[in-house]
DNA sequence: AAAGCGGGGCT
DNA sequence: AGCCCAGCTTT
């Protein structure tokens, strides 16, 4: 479909961004390795929040040499309650094969970047543009829903194949001279006018441009239909303490916090079901006394699960060597281990009890 | 094509 | 209580 307006479009929107855009930390920047650490800490992420570890993770890790030499856990610790950690798995992967295939220099075409761990379409159009200044579509949610407004897109975005009729008007309409600005002025537009909910359509730069405007249901756009419910899971959690120090283990390095750090944790099948012979079994361990039986019980919820967490504090004896997953720690230690936040939570309501107690 | 993968903020 | 966020990988 070809698209109206395009030279007047990309021309308002540009002059938009460059009298409005947001003050970003990346946007100090030209550095692709930067850009890229940028791109995916804001995958599914608020700019609000990636902030912070962006500094710090650029202060711990300034070169993409340093990174590829981080240490794992270290590098997960640094990520600790930004969420999807496989994202900062993925990133190192990404860049030692940079370092490595590439000599340390991030490619500037789409079919090199796409084939990085952890970089997909949009990541790699974000790159090529904002760091290499190439005309490169970089689709997110932000464009989709921008766009599907302007141009009255109805396609469900929800489904894969709707992403390209949004590549296809980005190629279209993109500033052949600023193609970084304009996908980084389509994102700031999203966040700071065209926004999910109540669009501010009077401050717009590209109103006049805008059918979803004109016909009147900006606000309605984009059309999403899927919406997966969510699970929820049962655990008990041991808090099992030995001689001043604590059971603590390594979750797998697969699936759900892979390689993160937790209390011992039961699946019950039934919401009541009693664990403790499981747990002993598991770990090899013997429960001596119950200091605290269902001491505090937390939920957390993730974007498809719900770990409803039941916490026990035991005292524990050894029946002989412990799973090599399982290791004793302090609770100083446990400080410097890459925690989930349902875990954070629980380190946080320990010290408490501990330290702060009436007695 | 659908599901798995965190966590938080806003309505 | 949903919805959404500068998405990607695996099945």
């Amino acid at each position: 479909m070809k698209y109206p307006y395009s030279q007047q479009f990309r021309q308002s929107l540009v002059e938009w961004f460059h009298e409005e855009k947001r003050d970003l930390p990346w946007r100090q920047t030209n550095d692709p390795y930067k850009i890229w650490v940028s791109e995916v800490m804001l995958q599914q992420t608020r700019v609000d929040t990636v902030i912070p570890y962006y500094q710090r993770f650029i202060d711990k890790y300034p070169t993409i040499e340093s990174l590829a030499n981080a240490d794992e856990e270290e590098l997960l610790k640094m990520w600790e309650g930004l969420g999807y950690y496989s994202r900062a798995r993925n990133l190192q992967a990404g860049v030692k094969e940079v370092v490595e295939k590439y000599g340390g220099t991030v490619p500037n075409n789409r079919h090199d970047l796409q084939r990085l761990k952890g970089v997909g379409p949009y990541t790699a159009g974000a790159i090529l543009s904002i760091a290499y200044n190439l005309p490169e579509h970089a689709v997110d949610g932000n464009v989709m829903r921008v766009l599907s407004r302007v141009l009255h897109i109805k396609e469900d975005i929800s489904l894969v194949k709707t992403r390209k009729i949004f590549e296809e008007a980005v190629e279209q309409l993109i500033h052949p001279e600023y193609p970084g600005d304009f996908n980084q002025a389509l994102m700031d537009l999203g966040a700071m006018i065209c926004t999910p909910s109540s669009p501010k359509c009077l401050l717009c730069p590209v109103r006049e441009y805008c059918l979803g405007f004109m016909e009147g249901d900006a606000e309605q756009l984009p059309i999403k239909t899927k919406k997966t419910k969510e699970k929820h899971e049962f655990y008990d959690v041991y808090i099992a303490v030995n001689d001043g120090k604590v059971l603590f283990e390594k979750r797998p390095e697969e699936g759900l916090l892979a390689n993160m750090w937790q209390f011992p944790m039961m699946l019950k099948g039934k919401s009541s079901e009693d664990t403790k012979k499981q747990f002993e079994l598991k770990y090899n361990v013997e429960i001596k006394n119950i200091i605290e039986e269902d001491f505090f019980e937390q939920k957390h919820i993730f974007s498809h699960l719900i770990w409803n967490l039941r916490c026990h504090l035991v005292d524990i004896t050894e029946n002989g060597e412990l799973p090599e997953f399982a290791h004793y720690v302090t609770l100083k230690e446990i400080e410097g281990l890459p925690l989930p936040v349902p875990m954070i939570k629980i380190v946080n309501i320990l010290n408490q009890y501990i330290f702060h107690s009436p007695e």
